[in-house]
This record gives C-alpha cells, structure tokens and sequence, in this order.
DNA sequence: GTTTGTGAAGTATTTCACAGCC
DNA sequence: GGCTGTGAAATACTTCACAAAC
C-alpha cells in the first residue's frame, strides 16, 4: 500500500469553495469547464485547482495502473461528475445532525437559521445551563439540561456541536462535549480554546476578522503620516 | 533604510490571538508571561510566538545600534506593555467606524450586537435596497439607500464595510462598496467574492466551516467502514 | 490545439538551536 | 538557571513546466 501522506487542511477548506462554485455552475446550466475558467471565478492559479484535486486521485501501486482524475484531458471537468465527487469527499452527501449548546440570543438564531438545514446541517438538540430556560421551546425541540448531552449525544448519534455561550463558559461546555464524544465543533464563543488532536474546532469570530483588518488600515494611515518617505508598504 | 518585507498575514491573524490572551492575562492580575506559557495557554510552539513578534521589532541599520524586544531574557514578557504595543500594531487603540448593507434578519442582529462596540467596532451607517424598509430606524440608524453610501463613507471617514446581503447580490454590494473607497470588508454573504489586492475581506460563514469539518467526519466513518486495514489516517 | 496530472523547482512558513542577556 | 531574539535548517505549500491524453 502506497504510503498515504495527509492531506493539507488548506486543501479541504479550499474544496469547499470548489463544490460551492461548481453547484453555481450547475445551475447556470454549464457542463464543462477547465481549471483556467474555474480559478478564474474563484481568483485563484488554474495550477493550484489541479494540484488540490490530485491529492483525492486513487494511485494504484500495482501492475502498470494509472492514476485517473476527475477531469479530461483537452476537455475540463465535467461539472455534475466533478461536484458529486467533491461532495462525496466532503460528507455533503449525508445529512448531519448537531447539538447546540447556549440558547441565548446567539443560540436562538442559529436553531432558527435555515442556512444550516438547506446545506444538510440540522440541529437535533438544544442545551442551556440557565434553569430558566430549559424546559422551553426552542425552533422546535425542548430545552435540555447539560446533564442530558451525554445521553442525547450518544442516542442520536450526534458528531458535531455548535458552542454558543459566553467565553467564559466556553471551554467547558467544548471539554464536556468532547467528553461526550463529539470530534468537531463550530465555536462561537470568543476565545481560544484547547481540544485534543482528535477534535476539528473552527472559530465563528467577527471581532477577529476585524482586528486582522485594521491592521493594514492602521499601517496605511501611518505610512501616510509618516509623510511621502513611506510609500512601498501600500500592498 | 532596510528592505522591509512584508509581514505574512497569517502572523496578523495570530497577533489577534496574543492580544486576547495578553488582555485575559492582565485581567487575571499576571504582569509576566514566557513564551513557553503563552504558547501553552494557546496552544502553540513558543518559538512561533517569539519569532511573531520578531517581525515587529525595530531594527536599526545604522551605527551599532541592537533590535530592541518586546520581551526581556531571563525573564519573559511583560504583560501590560507587551499587549499595548501589540493593540497599538493592530490599530485597536482606535475607534474604527462602519458601514452595514443589508438590514434583514442577520443585518439586524449584526447592528444590535454589543461585541463589536466593546471593541471599538461601531456601525455608524445602515443601507439597504429594499425600500419598505429605507427610512425605518435600526439601533438609533436610519436605514439609507444604497445610492447613498458614497456620500456617507466620505463624510464619516468610514474605512470598513460589513456585507449582510444575500449571496445573489454580494459582489453587487461589494463592487459598490469598494467604488466608495471601502478596504476592508466583513462579508456574511455566502459567496467567495472578488476584490482588488489593495482590499481586505474576511469572510465570515459557518457553513463553509462546517463542511471543512465533515471531511474528517466522513474519512472516520470510511476507515471504519474500510474494517482493519485502514487504521493509519487516524487525523 | 487544448487541457489535465504531476514531478521538480521555487517560496513561504515553522521549528530548531544557540549566542547573548538577565 | 531561565528566557529572549534570530539566523539556519527543516518542513510545508505553491507554482512551474511539460509529457500524455483528448
């Protein structure tokens, strides 16, 4: 067996952006297209497209075999092939049911937020610690107590939590759904948390994103202060 | 002068993270900190930390003169003035005004949201293109339109845009924005969009986040299903 | 003629490891 | 003794460039 060396977790993320562009070609109703035309709408190099697909080609290491990709030579890549393929890789095929912990403001729009549901992703169960809130109706499903997410997790055979509480509850609410056996979860709690090798965490952080903006507003505003000497860093 | 590269982004992205855990740090009363045990609270290498914030230092070409650090050998970092020069690299020592397009159900809950003031993100214009909805108050704003905007990132010296918009009109509203004058984008609208070098985006979108996890989800079930034979990607 | 798939080359980023300082 | 700051080494990722396929 060939040794099978892992792929890039910036080759997942980017697969995303393959399947979410080649659904929109779908509906445009093309069938074909090249790894030029593709890059192009993603604003990507038509080379790098190639290189991420091919780590996801079978590689025979028998008798004379060759590898075989997804797309045709002269050609491109048939659209609807290529996306059921990628969709494939991804999990996309499968509907997947998640818990969410924190049912505060946050927490209530996410349960009602039909974004998740239309692209496969439904919340089964709904936790909060705030007495005052279990028991109530959320989007559908009853709140429960914390005390029940081991249980919930295991009978609804559950993978994914959503993190919806404020940072300070955040890492032990993620430590008591690891404990329960969840391995990936979309954190919305505004900090940085600790989770074994085993678990996929991704951050939902605006505040992030902006800081890492303001960056380059500040560098641009003090390259102009600092008068026409400072011209180069515009970027 | 020294030829200044430029810093990789991916150090922004995580000099956001120091600055958090520097400011969770100063609240717990710590006033020294090693690499070795920020790198421990975050989850990362010391080296990598130290190495950061290297790119920041000054380094003075002329007559003997020695880079100067943030830090103090011996004994590590000082938290407060560590994480003042850290903001102020960052430009949140400032106040940065926004503009929002697209004032429905997230628009709203972006525009109510406390986080961003607490940080210093403050959204000083609303716009949107549905006119049942232009006039009518969002958070003490009233809701503009769209032809508007020029005019009111020039008057308000807004340098950040936040797009809240369906995917069909994303790069729609961000070619708008950008004609404005806009640099940095917050973009909630589920769709990889274009922009010039000279523009910044982030994208904020869990959906995409959630697919990227599926993937380990997905290769899980598969090894699984595979029997004994393939044990080795275990992440 | 066009376009894929892919080793090889080129960049970029991370980690090492140690001199220098406290 | 402990810790920073940093070139150098190691690793990871991207781009090139071209043979093979259509």
């Amino acid at each position: 067996m060939v040794a099978e060396q892992p792929i890039p977790e910036v080759v997942i993320w980017r697969l995303t952006g393959y399947a979410r562009a080649l659904a929109y070609l779908q509906q445009e109703g093309v069938s074909v297209v090249s790894s030029q035309e593709l890059g192009r709408r993603l604003g990507m190099t038509p080379a790098q497209i190639r290189k991420d697909l091919s780590y996801f080609y079978a590689r025979e290491p028998g008798v004379g075999a060759k590898s075989v990709g997804f797309g045709k030579q002269g050609t491109g890549y048939s659209v609807g092939p290529t996306l059921e393929r990628i969709r494939d890789i991804l999990g996309l095929t499968q509907e997947w049911p998640m818990a969410l912990v924190g049912v505060g403001r946050l927490g209530r729009a996410i349960a009602g937020y039909s974004g998740f549901l239309e692209e496969g992703f439904r919340v089964v169960a709904a936790f909060d610690e705030d007495p005052k809130v279990i028991g109530q109706p959320v989007d559908g499903l009853i709140i429960q107590p914390l005390d029940e997410l081991r249980e919930s997790v295991a009978r609804q055979g559950i993978q994914i939590g959503i993190v919806a509480v404020p940072a300070s509850a955040g890492q032990r609410v993620i430590n008591l759904l690891i404990s329960a056996g969840i391995t990936a979860i979309l954190n919305y709690a505004p900090v940085a948390v600790h989770v074994p090798e085993s678990v996929k965490v991704r951050n939902v952080d605006p505040i992030v994103a902006l800081q890492s903006m303001t960056y380059y507003l500040a560098q641009g505003r003090q390259a102009l202060q600092a008068g026409a000497t400072a011209q180069q860093r515009r970027d």
